[in-house]
DNA sequence: AGCACGCCGACT
DNA sequence: GTCGGCGTGCTC
């Protein structure tokens, strides 16, 4: 706060006080906020009521300032006094909104705790400006929760704020526990499934005092810290730190956004940072020469026939006679995604825009004919990978009733990507297909999939003879390549500079739009407003709703056009989906 | 989101 | 003639 509310004129008894209030209203049309005579208690950042039409809404203030309030209806009730945003947050929150396509009034309550906060038993915080704001990558294996705790300590030292967002609840967990063996009271979980009135409990007494460590997920991205010096974000390149409802915000570009404006430092601490991260120049620092524990390739094309190689065969043979654990990952479960021409091996791609088709004739993506083979014009192809089931069933062929699914008494456990967190005295982890993986229908499938494997080398225990193989007929593929070498640098150097040649995200932008429902027709409405300021790729039809793929090097422009467009679409009664710098394609 | 306004068909 | 369907647009 402070800094704001010159006085001009003359006042007597703050009567000439006008706030701007954004009213809670799922619309474009109140971004700007209506103007009410306000009385001395108002201040940005608060909750109020306000009139509106014939009734009373919940309102956002979002500037305060002396002026002429002839003809302006008055501020009702003052819901929450303590502020949920300052002056610098709110310029985060707007960018926000305008970036995800977003009314403004869709992202201001993520500034606040789920239930009202209750009335401060301190004055509200100021949002101290830190030293130096520097912003630096860690490249560390296993040992994230100590990089994390040692980049703590030196701040909660010195009286200053953290906040530390990681990927899920089991990973906050951990590093809250972690961290309150050495801090105590100062560390403030939010476990994302705690009832709301313990998350906003914890939210008041974050934004009271100073000298705290806030740990939780990226639904704290958003929340005002008393003091932060520093903003801590472990595996940043994860799904998980992204909404996949609209707003699609992402964790760490708020936290970039955010540091640049209160001036905080940001550490970023996992394995495989994401290209992002390299297309901003974020200085890389490793910790040891690798950042994940061997891995020994087992090339398919010179032992083909079955799901297992010999060797993995015999592997999980050797384990299993020392009573050990086998984790079996497979990428998916149930059915087997990705196709491949009978005749001539080459995996099966649209050829309009190269994604990797789902079973039909017509892309999902963008809903052109798929027609036969590019590269040989067969007509006949054939599933690669397998599902957990069927991976259950081939190993039950040679280990009997010893393999079953992951977290079971079995000693072979079958599982996929969601099963990592879960891993425990494992001996011997086996990728089945890797190319099933890297070779994924999204642009970013070759760094998604370095990243899993990564995660799941480094969930088993390194050394004696424990290790991760995975199968794969490209042994030479730069994703594998760069499993072998522990090091993910090189690799995503690579995969940024093809990524600036296509256009594609984070060298270009791409925005996906989902519409079903409603009474007006999406194409004519998209066409009329976004028109040629960016590609447009579709619409695609699936289970009801039209997808396009607005793609370009800068959108800036046609942002602001979606936001008529998706407001008429969803005045028309339809559903709208924007899903901007979407995850995967 | 409400709520009014306005333009059409159906009804005491 | 008026009631009410919902498509359209505004709310300081």
């Amino acid at each position: 706060m402070g800094g704001h509310g010159r006085r001009r004129g003359s006042r007597k008894g703050g009567e000439l006080r006008v706030a701007s209030v954004v009213p809670d209203l799922p619309t474009f049309a109140v971004d700007e906020g209506f103007r009410y005579a306000a009385t001395e208690q108002v201040a940005i950042g608060m909750v109020v009521r306000v009139p509106l039409g014939r009734r009373t809404v919940r309102g956002w203030v979002v500037a305060v300032e002396d002026d002429d309030i002839t003809g302006l209806k008055p501020v009702g009730a003052v819901s929450s006094p303590t502020p949920i945003f300052d002056r610098h947050l709110l310029q985060t929150l707007r960018w926000a909104a305008s970036y995800y396509v977003a009314p403004l009034a869709a992202v201001l309550p993520r500034a606040g705790p789920p239930n009202l906060p209750p009335s401060a038993s301190s004055p509200p915080p100021a949002t101290n400006a830190a030293a130096r704001a520097r912003a630096v990558y860690s490249i560390v294996g296993r040992e994230a929760p100590q990089e994390v705790a040692d980049a703590v300590s030196p701040v909660l030292e010195a009286g200053n704020s953290v906040m530390v967002i990681l990927p899920t609840a089991s990973e906050v967990a951990v590093q809250a526990d972690l961290l309150r063996g050495i801090h105590g009271v100062r560390v403030l979980e939010v476990p994302p499934q705690a009832p709301q009135r313990e998350v906003t409990a914890v939210w008041s007494e974050m934004t009271a005092r100073p000298g705290r460590v806030v740990v939780g997920t990226h639904r704290i991205a958003f929340w005002p810290v008393a003091g932060l010096h520093l903003a801590v974000l472990v595996e940043e390149g994860r799904r998980a730190m992204k909404d996949r409802q609209t707003p699609t915000v992402h964790a760490r570009e708020v936290i970039r956004r955010r540091a640049g404006v209160e001036r905080f430092s940001v550490l970023y601490v996992g394995s495989v940072p994401s290209t992002s991260v390299l297309a901003l120049g974020i200085e890389l620092r490793r910790r040891s020469t690798r950042a994940w524990p061997p891995v020994e390739v087992i090339d398919r094309r010179a032992d083909p026939g079955g799901f297992l190689a010999d060797r993995t065969r015999a592997a999980i043979r050797g384990v299993l006679a020392k009573d050990g654990r086998v984790f079996v990952f497979t990428h998916r479960h149930g059915y087997a995604p990705a196709y491949r021409c009978v005749a001539c091996k080459t995996l099966r791609r649209c050829p309009s825009c190269g994604s990797r088709p789902e079973p039909g004739e017509t892309c999902t993506r963008c809903g052109a004919d798929l027609g036969p083979c590019t590269s040989c014009g067969g007509r006949r192809f054939e599933a690669l990978g397998a599902g957990v089931g069927r991976i259950t069933e081939v190993l039950r062929q040679t280990f009997g009733e010893k393999a079953g699914p992951a977290g079971g008494d079995t000693p072979i456990w079958v599982g996929t990507e969601r099963d990592i967190p879960r891993l425990e005295r494992i001996s011997l982890g086996v990728v089945v297909d890797a190319d099933g993986l890297i070779l994924g229908s999204a642009y970013n499938a070759g760094e998604e999939s370095l990243r899993v494997f990564a995660r799941l080398a480094n969930a088993i225990p390194f050394g004696h003879g424990r290790h991760l193989m995975l199968q794969t007929s490209m042994p030479d593929h730069p994703v594998v390549s760069a499993l072998k070498s522990g090091d993910p640098v090189p690799y995503l150097e690579e995969e940024l500079e093809s990524r600036r040649d296509l256009g594609l995200p984070p060298a270009g932008e791409v925005i996906v739009l989902e519409v079903s429902g409603g009474s007006k027709d999406p194409r004519a409405v998209l066409q009329q407003s976004i028109g040629d300021s960016a590609t447009m790729f579709g619409p695609a039809e699936r289970g009801g709703k039209l997808r396009w793929l607005i793609q370009g090097r800068d959108l800036s422009r046609t942002r602001q056009l979606m936001r008529g467009a998706v407001g008429r679409l969803r005045e028309g009664g339809a559903t709208v989906r924007v899903d901007v710098d979407p995850l995967d394609l």
